[in-house]
Parts: structure tokens; C-alpha cells; sequence
DNA sequence: ATGAAAGCGCTAACAT
DNA sequence: ATGTTAGCGCTTTCAT
């Protein structure tokens, strides 16, 4: 063994002068070593503070004891499903790696699938894809998806209930008053903003309300575009009361455009967000929203891969739901 | 390969109709492939979705590619510094795992050592430990600590300026015309917790007021003990009209307690926290408290790390500035 | 009770 | 240009 370097099995094996078989099943305790010698390896692997490689135990063994989530980056949603996947996993025994793209996931479409190749059938016993674009991933080892993008899901699932979530937001305007209500949608391939789109247009027909498809306008999910459609809803000579944003950050967006026009929310515009992300209440004014019971859906998800992993039978989808958070972005015309 | 079994490097090699080396020079772009079998070889590639396991990759190769943020549990802490090492990442083109005891860090200390042990020299190229208990370790590969324990630090590390974010807390509670300040210490174990009771001291050595040794008391970064202290402050016959804790969750606990005994925050008695954790905004008042940089340092600490892994000097030791964000929970006396 | 040896999937040095 | 082989650190038969 080098100096500074790690210990192996084997530096353990020649220290304790036996076999590097033996340190294994010390290691793991098997039997068929007698308690003096098993006693002194012990010493030794104290002495060198030697552990078990975990890379090399994990081509050898079929199981690992270790669970993965694979994320395309660490944002506020897959932060929130890590903390409660954490919850979950702490009196399972299991342990818990996060394997991330880091931001490459755009240039390489199908990161989920790499990433479970390149992970799975060694380092894990089970996959949580968080939004994951792929949804008909094989995998010799069991996955359940976060949130996943449109597609045939032939994965276990857990997502929110975005249908219902877009309605109620939408019947909070309603029930203010407004019926002008504009939407600023997300991203068509994504299945939760299909959703929310049509909870969106939902709730205007319950309420016989026909849909202007002008009031209708794309978002992305990102802030520069929910920018410009802002602009163009409330510059229109007929501009909305209300707008409901796919997205709280949208929605965040939208806020700053009124304000750029002079308008006051809620005195001129009533806009609702969806997540309820942290800024949603540290903005002024803070911003009503249809919550994501994100951290539930990272716990209910870890809980049915580890029922997977045992071989039990699991609900193959799960969805939590979701609540008007009403705060102050909202009035009544 | 078996039906949904993960194919591996034989199974192209079988399907190609070469050996197990040709398909490995494919993979990693080496000379000596004739170009008409590159190209076969990468369609069997292609068509079997073939990715080499990261596992086996490693244990072979002296570098992965692969940066590891070791930290005991997902919470609010760890997952910011994951967010700005996730940002600083991205230009580097190294990936990025974390590996997590999830809770099991308090039952085995020195679980920084294990994990360390077990992914370095195999898993990856370099690790950042969030907050460790062991500051000394020494491992095959470059390691950054991030607000690591008291102890003697060989390791380069990254921490916020905890002295002067606690003077100016507490600096500010003297401006308001407190005298009678009391503080909520953190767990003398941590580095921090120390400089954030000593900056308390020197703010009031400073102002020339005298510490009242029944004022410091002790709050283990935990709410309970916390609020064991808080009532025991505020129920002293002279009691102190501003508290200054060491974290926010304990500066929501004496929150609590005060409105308890029937005070009003920030009337009856002034609260400062420490760290501007999400919820410090959400409560009623809102907080008034230290801000400390997570994100900056998760950045700042991958930084360095990757710096180390090329070879290249770094500062051993990074502070950045606090600030403090007035927000409602203090007032003049 | 102990150890020798094979093999997990991969890469690289060394033949051919 | 291609293949053979050894070996990374570990576990697990199978001998002894």
C-alpha cells in the first residue's frame, strides 16, 4: 500500500498474514473462519482503515444495497424530490447515490437511458429517473419515474395531479370574477404541461366559458418567452384580467411585464403561478399558486422502487395531489 | 446478452464479429481500428444501446471523469451547496455524483472516511465533503471540505465568514438600542457554532458591554434544545429584550416559545437568526438574519476541486462574506 | 479453517 | 489492424 493511497483487500490480507479470501468473509461475515483469526483481521482493518471498495464489490455481487436518482441537474424541483427520497430511504437500509448530467442533459437527449446503462446491472439496485424525457426505458433493474415527459409510460410513475391543479387555479379567477383569464402554457412534450393546459381550458368550459385561443400562449417554461407572450396578453386592446401561468417562474415573469406596463397586480391583473416554488412568497406581492407536493412525490417514489427491489407488487401510478395556495397576487375584478 | 438484460462490451464484440479490445479502441477513439470496422462496430452500438458501465470503467482507469459530493443527508444545506456545484460543474465537463449515508451518518461518525474509502481511487476523480465531523482525512484523490468541523483542517476548504456574520447580527441588535442580548449557541463541535458565539462576544466586548454568562446558552442546533433555552431566557426575572441564535430553525423555535409566554415579535423581544434559510420568509414576521452564500461556496468549492484534479495551486482556505437581511423580526427598543 | 483460482466488465500492453 | 492476455478489487466456489 502506497502512502496516502487507500488500502485494499489484499494490503488487509498480507498485514494479517492470510488470504484475501479469508478478509472477505470476514468482511461479510461468512463462516468458516475461526474467531482468533477473524479477531486479528479485524485489528488490521481498523489499523488501516480499510473499507471495501464499493466499485469493485458492485461488479462482483448482483445486489449493491445502494439506490440511484438519476437528474438531469440539481434545480429546485429535483432538490425537492432528493429531500424526500431522502426521508423515505433512511429506515430501508439502502443507500442512496445522485448521478446528474450536470446541465449536458440538452445535448444529449436520452441522458436517462446512457446514464442507466452506464449505472445500472453494477452500482444500483434501482433507478428513480426524475423528469425524465425517455419513458419506455428497459433496465435490468427496477425504475420508477418522476414526472416524466408525454410518451408511453410502460415505467411506474409518480407525478401530481396537474389536471385538477390547473382547474382549481383557474376556478379561484372564476370565482373573483374574471373571465378574461389568459394561460401561458409550458412545454408541449412535456406531459404535466399538457395537463395543466387542459385543466386550464376545463375549468373555462365547466363554466361556459368559451376558450379565446388568442388568450392562449406559449411559455416554454422559461422566463424569457413567458416574457414576451406577457407582453403581447396584456398589450392586446382587449387585454385579460387574469393570467394563469404554467409556472410559478413564468408567472413570476409575468408579474414583472405588468409592472413594466404600469399595471399593479393585483389591482390591474390577477395572475396565478403553478409549483409553489421557494420565490413564490418572496416576492412582493407573493404570488397565489397551485402546489406541487414535490417532497412527497420523491418519498412515494423511493418507497415503491425499494418495494420493487424486494419483488413486492406496487400501484404502477401514483398521483398526489395538488392545492390553491392563495396569496396576494390574486383580486377580484 | 439475456431479453432486457444490459448488453456489455463481449455482447458487441460477439455481435460486431471482433474482439473485446477493437470495440474498446471504438469507445475511446483510439488508433488502430480500420475505418469500415469503427463504423460496424459503432452501428452494433447503436443498436444494442451499449454504454460501458461506469462501474467496470473505473475500477480499471486511474481517472472517471467523475467528481463526488459526499454529504450525510439531503437537507436544506447540503442540496443549496449541490445546486452551486451543479452550476460550476457544467463548464468543466466532469459529471457529477453524490453520495449520501441518508441519515445514517450520526449512528457511524467518520462516515466522510468511509464513503471517501470507498469511492476514491476507483468511483472519482476528486470529492467535496459538505460539512464533515472528520477534517484530516487523507485520500488518493484531491478533497474540499465545506464548512467542516473544528479540528485541525488539512484539507482546502470553503466556509462563510461566520465571526463577522454573527458581530454584525448582533451589532445591529445594539444599533436598535439592545443591551440585554441574549444567544442561542449552535454545537461546539462545529467550527462555525464557535465563531458565530465568539462573534457575539466581540460585538459586545466591542460596545463595551459585558457578557452575561447566563445569557449564552446552549441551543445544539437542534429547535428543542432550543426552545428549552428560549424559555429559560424569557422567563428570567431580568429577562433579555433580543435574541440572537445561531441558526434559523432555532430563531423560529425561541419565535415560537416567546409567542407562547405571550410576547410579541418583534414588540416584546427582537430576534436575529443565521443562515436565511428558505423558511426565514416564510414565517410571520419574517426573519431577520445572516444570510450565508451556500450556493457560492458549493461553486467556489468545485472550483477548487476541479483546479486540484488538473494539478493547478489553489488558496487553502476560501471565506466568503456573510450579510445581514434585515427583515421584521427586530425593532428599536 | 484456509487458500487458490475464476470471473464480474473493462482497458492497455503486448503479440501477431 | 486485430486479437490475446493480464489485471483493476472484490466475492465465491472448490480444493486442501
Amino acid at each position: 500500500m502506497e502512502p496516502g493511497g487507500r488500502a485494499t483487500i489484499r494490503d488487509v490480507a498480507l498485514r494479517a498474514g492470510v488470504s484475501v479470501a479469508t478478509v472477505s468473509k470476514v468482511l461479510n461475515g461468512r463462516y468458516g473462519v475461526a474467531a482468533a483469526t477473524a479477531e486479528r483481521v479485524k485489528q488490521v482493518i481498523e489499523e488501516l482503515g480499510y473499507e471495501a471498495s464499493l466499485v469493485a464489490r458492485s461488479l462482483r455481487n448482483v445486489s449493491t444495497n445502494v439506490i440511484g436518482v438519476l437528474v438531469a441537474d440539481f434545480e429546485p424541483f429535483s432538490t425537492e424530490v432528493l429531500k424526500g427520497a431522502a426521508d423515505a430511504i433512511r429506515p430501508t437500509g439502502f443507500e442512496l447515490v445522485v448521478y446528474s448530467a450536470a446541465g449536458h442533459a440538452e445535448q444529449h437527449p436520452g441522458w436517462e437511458r446512457r446514464y442507466l446503462s452506464r449505472l445500472s446491472g453494477t452500482l444500483v439496485d434501482g433507478a428513480v429517473l426524475v423528469t425524465p424525457t425517455v419513458t419506455d426505458l428497459e433496465a435490468r433493474v427496477p425504475v420508477v419515474t418522476v414526472d416524466p415527459h408525454t410518451g408511453p409510460v410502460s415505467m411506474p410513475m409518480v407525478d401530481a395531479d396537474n389536471l385538477n391543479g390547473a382547474k382549481t387555479g383557474v376556478r379561484h379567477l372564476l370565482d373573483l370574477g374574471h373571465r378574461r383569464i389568459a394561460m401561458i402554457t409550458g412545454r408541449n412534450d412535456l406531459e404535466s404541461a399538457v395537463l395543466r393546459e387542459h385543466g386550464y381550458r376545463e375549468a373555462l368550459a365547466d363554466a361556459g366559458i368559451p376558450v379565446q385561443e388568442e388568450l392562449v400562449m406559449p411559455g416554454g417554461y422559461h422566463p424569457s418567452i413567458a416574457r414576451e407572450s406577457a407582453r403581447r396578453l396584456l398589450t392586446m386592446p382587449e387585454r385579460p384580467t387574469a393570467v394563469f401561468a404554467a409556472s410559478d417562474l413564468m408567472a413570476l415573469a409575468t408579474v414583472d411585464v405588468a409592472r413594466e406596463l404600469g399595471m399593479d397586480v393585483p389591482g390591474d391583473l390577477s395572475v396565478v403561478g403553478f409549483d409553489d416554488v421557494p420565490e413564490s412568497v418572496r416576492v412582493s406581492p407573493p404570488l397565489t399558486t397551485v402546489h406541487q407536493p414535490i417532497h412527497d412525490m420523491g418519498q412515494r417514489a423511493l418507497e415503491m422502487l425499494v418495494r420493487l427491489i424486494r419483488g413486492e407488487e406496487v400501484q404502477t401510478h401514483v398521483r398526489l395531489p395538488t392545492r390553491l395556495v392563495v396569496r396576494q397576487s390574486t383580486r377580484a375584478v
